[in-house]
DNA sequence: TTTACAAAGTGAACACTGTTTGCTATCTAC
DNA sequence: GTAGATAGCAAACAGTGTTCACTTTGTAAA
């Protein structure tokens, strides 16, 4: 018994030190230039070993796909914490944009690269299909509490989903950098939240202006 | 000078018979599972014939992207005759979506998919950068009429850039419907853009419901 | 202790990929 | 008629993911 579970253990040792190697080298050289025959290459194998641990290339990526999930999942763990659903809300939003700036490739693998095995979202429970669920249900607090308006559950999802995911992979790619040049980084994210989520705080702050003007 | 511009004519053929292949196999199999090799049989020419017309395949794809672009930019060219600049802005987000519902491969090549020889914007004047620079200046008529409340420039940009694009990539990649089942895509689309911008109309509500249930 | 088996690792090969090179034809210009 | 440019191609080169037959190694059962 304990030959078997050393057997695995060394086993799993070999599959991190892999995985390690093409982390390493997908930092190094990017996603699209790295192969099997590098990574092999980096930990002194011959490129055939590497099957002995992964069914293929895609299923290497999925790996390592699902690390980057998980940890990001973790990235996300202490949001349960925070009592008001709108400053949850808007606490979610900064870890993903933190995220897509502080690792662009990471972001793009992790939300944007497709990857075919990777498509049955009610598979992957307690990992990202339940940070997802969470800001589901996150929206739908805010929108019981009124801070987002009248809208229907499914619309703020979208919107807030699409808003969040279009600045980050904008940023990842730096496009928003280069098209809108000069631009503040550190504050355009709280701004962009400000103008799409539009606190109660705003709404009232417009309606005061607007009697202002109406008092005139 | 009669033979040279026949000439030219017949090499910039030969380029569209390249092309039109390129195009047709992308369709067909997707964009990863298009080879040089693949596009000279469909034509039946050698592949090493396609390099006496594109540098590399990078240059072919650009090619395919800087047309694609130009296709997209006449999709929004009747934008400019829309004299309300919110309803201009409205119309041109959902040309946007309706080109990534439409065509998910080409919204991918054309606004997702990273091409080296694609970064400065300025290059390309006329092209997409003039449409950006309409879509800005869209914004700063908005936001100049009021109807877009109290936000800058750059911040306006960001977020509907980021909302709009987001929301078309997610329905590109086929995740929006995904993970938000039985979602409609008709109305959706409409709806985000209500809550992104909400407009005049919409705050004026507000305001009077928030009236009513103070007069109380 | 010998035998049997499973796993790890490898070199060589296969079928691809993008790209270059050297070579013909062909056709234009002088 | 000759020189020069152009189009097209077979063959090769270097790289890719992947498979297969083979050896080595270490454990388990006989």
């Amino acid at each position: 018994m304990t030959t078997a579970t050393r057997k695995e253990m060394e086993h799993e040792r070999m599959r991190r030190k892999i995985l390690d190697a093409a982390k390493e080298l997908f930092a190094k050289d990017g996603f699209d230039n790295v192969s099997i025959r590098k990574i092999a290459a980096r930990i002194k194998y011959s490129p055939a070993a590497l099957y002995r641990y992964f069914k293929n290339k895609e299923d290497l990526i999925l790996s390592l796909k699902m690390e980057g999930m998980q940890k990001f999942g973790e990235m996300q763990s202490h949001l349960v914490n925070i009592k008001d659903p709108f400053q949850r809300l808007r606490e979610g939003g900064r870890i993903y944009l933190d995220y897509a700036r502080k690792e662009p490739e990471y972001y793009d693998l992790l939300f944007t690269k497709a990857v075919p095995s990777f498509c049955s979202p009610e598979k992957w429970v307690g990992g990202p299909h339940q940070n997802f669920t969470n800001f589901q249900e996150t929206v739908r607090q805010c929108i019981e509490t009124g801070v987002l308006g009248d809208v229907s559950v499914n619309t703020a999802v979208a919107a807030l989903w699409a808003s969040v995911h279009g600045l980050a992979s904008l940023a990842a790619s730096g496009r928003l950098q280069s098209h809108l040049p000069g631009i503040d980084m550190d504050n355009i994210f709280e701004d962009v939240l400000d103008f799409i989520t539009i606190p109660q705080i705003e709404r009232e702050k417009m309606r005061k202006g607007k009697q202002d003007e109406s008092s005139k």
